[in-house]
DNA sequence: AGTGCGGCCTGTCCGC
DNA sequence: TGCGGACAGGCCGCAC
């Protein structure tokens, strides 16, 4: 599934693609994904030339001249290059026709993804207003996370995990950086030092750049779909229940925390 | 205000 | 072999 390092290497990947270019038409499959797609996207749409691509979280902010279009993949959702006119694939939902003869589609079997058009400030947006820090800036250092724990209840993973905190740590992630850092998922959020806060910023940071570097070799060629699951070779601990711990050799275990599998190795994360 | 949970949707996996 | 049901998963939005 989509988490930030996917999103980040698809901004990368796309962007070259659209920007500078004019969209000549809008044609819209399956308007029902987390909210409705506007009836009138096309027509809104066209003749406008996108100014930039960017990424604030997991969404994707297509600039133009008029507003911007807000993406956000969901749990399955991808967006690829094709030739203008190129068959589409099942689940190819939103197909945005440019005028230099390719298309960027938008392909979500789940549906969970969105496709939103705003005119306003899209960081005001209601969606991205109350967005935490990005995780691969400066700004997500030790000291905040510290000072945010101090008032929640909650497991470190869950708060890690809250997007009015940090943004773009998944599931997947979340276990990954728990275990660089050597922190127990379930312990409390509050009874973490500010040392140990320090390794798991390193850890989060780390593992997000690494997936993103991996997704720049492996994703550097857009006119296909993502490669389900690219990243899985590197996992050290996420879905391996019951095999070894690359550290110790201690079975990983799995528990549930807050509705999510969680996973890690007993003996090294404290 | 902080926290928990239901619901959206479909591919995959499991058991019969 | 085919079928049904459970499950996963991001994240909003509501309930407590």
């Amino acid at each position: 599934m989509p988490e930030l390092p996917e999103v980040e290497t698809t901004a990368r990947g796309i962007g070259p693609h659209v920007i500078g270019r004019t969209l000549v038409a809008v044609c819209v499959h399956q308007p029902i994904l987390r909210y409705p797609v506007a009836e009138d996207l096309s027509q809104i749409l066209a003749q406008q030339t996108v100014v930039s691509l960017s990424r604030r979280g997991k969404y994707l902010l297509m600039q133009c001249e008029r507003g911007h279009l807000l993406i956000h993949l969901g749990m399955s959702g991808c967006l690829r290059m094709q030739p203008t006119g190129h068959r589409l694939r099942k689940y190819d939902h939103l197909v945005w026709c440019f005028d230099h003869g390719e298309d960027l589609v938008f392909n979500d079997p789940r549906r969970f993804g969105l496709v939103l058009w705003t005119t306003e400030n899209p960081f005001q947006h209601r969606l991205l207003a109350h967005l935490g820090v990005e995780p691969l800036t400066d700004s997500f250092h030790a000291e905040m996370l510290y000072a945010k724990a101090k008032t929640r209840k909650q497991s470190v993973k869950q708060f890690i995990m809250d997007h009015k905190v940090v943004v773009g740590v998944g599931n997947i992630y979340a276990s990954e950086a728990l275990f660089m850092a050597a922190i127990d998922p379930r312990r409390s959020c509050q009874r973490i030092s500010l040392a140990r806060y320090e390794r798991l910023v390193m850890g989060i940071k780390q593992v997000l750049a690494a997936a993103i570097d991996q997704g720049g070799t492996t994703l550097k060629d857009f006119s296909s779909n993502h490669q389900p699951g690219y990243f899985q070779q590197s996992l050290q601990v996420y879905g391996r229940h019951d095999q070894p711990c690359v550290h110790c050799g201690n079975a990983i275990r799995q528990v549930h925390l807050g509705q999510r599998n969680s996973y890690f190795c007993a003996h090294c994360q404290r």
